[in-house]
Order: C-alpha cells, then structure tokens, then sequence
DNA sequence: GTAAGTAGTTACCTAAAGGTAAGCACTTAC
DNA sequence: GTAAGTGCTTACCTTTAGGTAACTACTTAC
C-alpha cells in the first residue's frame, strides 16, 4: 500500500524537477546568462557586448541574442541615427531572473574559492621535498 | 579620460560574469542540477532516479554521475550485499546549491505560468470566430 | 585612399552532448 | 527454465552548440 506522505513528496520533487528543467530549457547554453548579465549592467550595443563578454563570437552573439529577443528576454531598438545605431535592453521579464542570477553568482565566487584553496594546498604538499 | 566609477561598475561587472561563467561550467548540461534535485529528494539508487528524472538514458545518467563524482557533488556507496546495491547521495558541498535550484525552481514554475497564459490568451483570440 | 569602427551575415568545420539499442553478469520470482 | 529486475557498459549514430575566418555595406577619421 502506498503511504500519502510518499505520494506527496513524490509529487513534489517531481513538480520541483520540472521547474527546474523548464528553466534550464530557456536558458541552456554557455552564454545566455553572461549576456544577461552583461546587458542587466548597462551594456547595450553589439560591439560593447561582443568585448565585455569574453571569448564570445560574433556570429554566437547575434544568434544568442535573436533568441533571448524571441524568448522576451531583450528588446531590440533601432536608433535612426547615421549611423544606425542598435541598443539592446532587458525587458522587465527578464528581471524577473534577479534571484537565478544573483544565486549563480554567489555560488560561483564561492566556488572558485574553493578550487583556488583546493590548488593552494596541493602546491604545498610539495613545499617538504624542496625543505628537505 | 576614464571616471572611477566606470572603472569599478566595468570591475564588477566583470567579475559578476565570470562567477556565473564559473558556476555555469561545472553545472553545464541538461540534466546536472535536475539529477542533484532528485537525489536530494531522497532518490538514491540507479534505476530510482532513472525513472524520476524522466527522460534520461542508462548511458547518460551514467556518465553524468561519474562527473558529479569527480566535482564532489556525489557519493557512490556500494553495498555488500547479494545482490551488489549501490546508493547514490549528495555530499555537504552539493547542499550549497540551495540557493541556486530554489531560486530556478520559482524562476521556472513562474515560467511555466506565464507560458500557458499565454498559450490561453491565443486560444481566446479563436473564440470570437466560432461565437459569430 | 586606406584604416578602423559599426552591426552584423555566410559558409564551413569540430567537438561535445545526447539518444538508441543491445548486451552482460548477477539475482529473485513464477 | 524463462521472465524480469539491478546496475550498468559498449558501439553506433544524430543533433546541436559553438568556433574560425572571411566578407558586406556603410561611415568617419587621417
């Protein structure tokens, strides 16, 4: 027989995966979120991005960003200018990502720490041979 | 000239992007975070989180377990006992994710939401045409 | 006239992620 | 003895993400 507690938790972690994967399906790739970021701290125009997201290509970025337009996440503004000049901009929806970017974000910094001490101390298990 | 301030907002810019950039590289993939929410949902063993996280092929949960053994987000228990059981769970460092799934699963069920208002609305704009 | 910038596009290619299907060595249940 | 489960591995294949490099059409600056 089966319990109601184990329905529920069942159901809940399916409902939580879901979500999770749901999320993941919008935003996957390596770039979609450092665009975001990128975008979410002033930088607007496609050359300005193309430098401030490193190692990004040209083609990469511009097909990155009709999707993220497609997705609602940017809006694409056409200035009437000569030049013509591009700028890009969140929407208020992709605000709405201030949490999931924030989390990665902090637990990145956290991360690299991590790994940084893990090398610091496998460096000074060779600091003996050389004492010796 | 450069002003400080555009110095430090450029500082911090970037290096809020290579922390997510870091976070996104060891979370990479389909299906990384969702096998972490299963498995801290009590799923432990092999063909338990095959059939939880839908979708997902032996082969590819395979390999995905090796990774997130090798980056320290998991344990593989084998048990000696007949049949050979093996058990699958989170080490203290995956619980640091918290933040990070929590705030993709509300990110992603408020998503989901949006998406199928939307679909609704579109559905509505049909019933006028079968009203007249 | 030539170099550099702006905002990309195009064609081509590689590498990695992911999927399909079968099989193995073992066990329990019928 | 045969079917089904457990925890995978192997070989093969497809898809997609991502990278490289060249090029376009226009403008400004030297």
């Amino acid at each position: 027989m089966l319990k109601l507690q184990t329905i529920s938790a069942e159901w809940e972690t399916c409902s939580a995966l879901s979500s999770v994967q749901d999320a993941l399906y919008v935003l996957h790739g390596k770039w979609k979120l450092p665009i975001i970021v990128a975008l979410s701290s002033g930088n607007k125009r496609f050359n300005e991005l193309q430098k401030t997201v490193k190692g990004i290509a040209a083609k990469v970025l511009s097909h990155e960003l009709k999707e993220l337009e497609l997705n609602g996440f940017v809006l694409r503004k056409v200035h009437n200018t000569t030049p013509v000049v591009i700028e890009y901009e969140l929407t208020d929806y992709s605000n709405t990502l201030g949490a999931v970017v924030n989390s990665l974000r902090e637990w990145g910094t956290m991360h690299r720490e991590k790994i940084r001490s893990q090398l610091r101390q496998t460096a000074e298990q060779h600091v003996p041979v050389d004492a010796a």
